[in-house]
Formats: structure tokens, C-alpha cells, sequence
DNA sequence: TCGTCCATGTAACGCGTTACATGATTTG
DNA sequence: CAAATCATGTAACGCGTTACATGGACGA
């Protein structure tokens, strides 16, 4: 039953209206966040396995246009849940940042608020452990590293304090007591 | 003549002095980056693969070990110079972050510092390019989203900056005149 | 009517993932 | 001698990429 997470976000954005394969390309060709391609080599067959499961369904719409609307079935309910709800991959986390952020949006719309901020503060823990990690391999080994290589692993720990920074400030706007 | 991201890594981590796959491996496993993985199944076919290509050779080790180290050939040198000169993309500054950082690391080694540093600046420019379209997003379009969206843009929008202020910072200190 | 946008797909291809398999060598 | 580590591979599978193909709708 696991969703790659192209697969997640399409339920997702089905759940929230009726779409079609060229909606869900439009709209990721109009976010910047560059996650997902928009080749349609991509999305169709995906739209197309995700109802071969039972997790869409799909029908031509009302007026006669060569349009197939797509819709959420229960059983993509439960996956889509089930998709959020996954325990939090230290390694995910750091391999596909964007797609935590992704995770963090879905759940707040689909499970609400308290979901994604519970969500958000296992993010902080994986994220200042890497971060640790980080810095004692700078510390460490990576004395021995040359020069490049080094400024290269100083801008991944920038990067990571940012993340870190941010993930916190949000979780303190928010009244939150860890 | 294109190399994934992994074929280049390989060329260069070769270029070094003679690895095994095991070698790189142990490597991969050992650098905290999360970059790329350690699986076999990737390592060795992509070795194999440079191998029939001609791009690196390969021997048994001296003592009689089953163990087999790879060195690069002439046309692996003229292919990995080739793939570290390609135009900066924009797109996959965005979309394969910690790439583009290792590009950088590849430059810095094989072609010198100043190529480097040309590099870091092309980044520069493009991600300040890509950033100010995420603001303009975030005060337009943006506007309309729900609070969690925006929250992910906002994450987007900080991390970019804190990335740019790392190039910038790397770039004055070198005394640097863009 | 000509081009452009809407809209959906298919086919080839390669790569990475996971899992399995094997055997040599060191270490306890 | 058993167990862990060194060391290399293969096979199945699925997904994404690129490129190609098709055809309706609509405005100039």
C-alpha cells in the first residue's frame, strides 16, 4: 500500500477538487517550488496506476470535452492517510528536504493543525541530531578535508541552521511547549 | 558523452588515486552528506557501465586479492572536464541542491579555484534569480494560499536566502570582484 | 485556415532500489 | 571453528525522462 510521493500529492490534490491530469500540471508549472516535473509522461500514467488500485476514480466530464476528471475513492483516503501518518525518516528528511515540506503542507489541510505541528517537532529532533552529526564531522574528520570540500559541508551546516531556525520559529509563534 | 551525477563523483573519487567499489562505498557510508547511496546495486553497474565505456580501466589488485581497482582513462578525464563545464541550469540548481554543491567541490579539485569561483558566482546569479521569483510569488499568487502552503513557501524563501548568503560570503571573503 | 492552446496518452530507455547470492579473509 | 567483515556482483521491478503522436477547440 505505499504511495511514492508523486503518487500522495496527486491524491491530495484530487481530494480537494475534482481535477484532471493537464490541472495537476498547470498547477505544479505554476509553483516555483520545482519538486515534481510536470511531463505528462509522468503524472497520466501515475493518475492511471492510482485508479488500477482503487485509490481514484475517474470519469469524463459532464459536458462532452475530452476531459477525465479524476476523484478520490476510500480506499485513497485510507492511503493518503496512512501516507501522512508514516513514521518520520531521519534519512528522508535530509535526501528529500522538499518532500518533508510537502508532507508538512498535506497533513495540516488533511489531518489539521495539531497532526502537522506534531509532525513538525519530530522534524526538529531528526534535523538538530543531522545537524550535530554535521558539525562533529567538521570538527572531526573534516579537518583533513581540502578546502573546497570543507566550505562545501560548511554550507550544507548553514543551510540546516536555517531549516532548523525556521522550523522553530514556527513552533513558537504557534504557542508551542516541547 | 553525459554522465549522471553519480558517474562524475565515481570519475573523480577515481581520479584520486585507485578505488575499488568497496572503497567508494565505505566512503558514501562514511561522508554524512546523504547525497547519494551506498547500495551496490548502484555502485557497481555504474562502475561496469565506465568500464565499457572506456572511461575507466580497471585491475586486479597486485596481491592477489579479488579485489578490483579502477583508474581513469584519458577519455574519462575529457569527460568529466566536459560534464564539470556544462552551463549552470537553473532548474537543477533548484531541484538537485546538494549537486550543484558537489559540482562545486569537483571544480574547486580538477579545474582549479578560479573555475570555482566562476561557478559559485553563475549560482549566485541564479539563485537570486530564483528567489526573487519565489517573493513575488509569496506576495502574489501567495496571497491565496492556505497557512500551511505559505508556511512551506516561507521555508522555501529562507533556506534559499541563507544559501545565497553563504555563496556571497564564500565569494567576498576571496576577495572577490563580481 | 492556420497556428496555438487544451488534453491525453504511449514507447523506449536507463537508472536506482531492494533483495538475493557468493565466497574470501580476518577476528574472537 | 564460527561469526563478522571484506568484496563483488546479479535479477526483478518500478518509476521518471524524453520524445513522439494524436486530435479537438478557439481565436486571428
Amino acid at each position: 500500500m505505499d504511495l511514492t510521493a508523486l503518487d500522495a500529492l496527486l491524491l491530495f490534490l484530487v481530494s480537494h477538487k475534482g481535477q484532471s491530469g493537464y490541472d495537476v500540471r498547470q498547477l505544479m508549472r505554476a509553483t516555483p517550488l520545482g519538486l515534481f516535473s510536470d511531463s505528462p509522461g509522468a503524472i497520466y500514467p501515475a493518475l492511471a496506476r492510482l485508479e488500477r488500485r482503487g485509490l481514484l476514480t475517474s470519469a469524463a466530464e459532464p459536458n462532452g470535452r475530452r476531459k477525465r476528471v479524476y476523484a478520490l475513492a476510500e480506499a485513497g483516503v485510507v492511503a493518503l492517510h496512512a501516507w501522512l501518518n508514516q513514521r518520520l525518516d531521519p534519512e528522508a528528511l535530509v535526501r528529500k528536504a522538499a518532500e518533508t515540506d510537502l508532507r508538512y503542507v498535506m497533513l495540516a489541510q488533511v489531518l489539521g493543525r495539531a497532526a502537522a505541528l506534531g509532525f513538525q517537532r519530530a522534524c526538529v529532533r531528526a534535523e538538530a541530531d543531522h545537524l550535530a552529526q554535521l558539525e562533529a564531522f567538521y570538527r572531526g574528520p573534516g579537518q583533513a578535508m581540502v578546502r573546497a570540500s570543507r566550505e562545501a559541508l560548511d554550507l550544507g551546516i548553514q543551510t540546516t541552521r536555517a531549516r532548523l531556525q525556521w522550523r522553530r520559529a514556527l513552533l513558537s509563534t504557534q504557542g508551542d511547549d516541547p
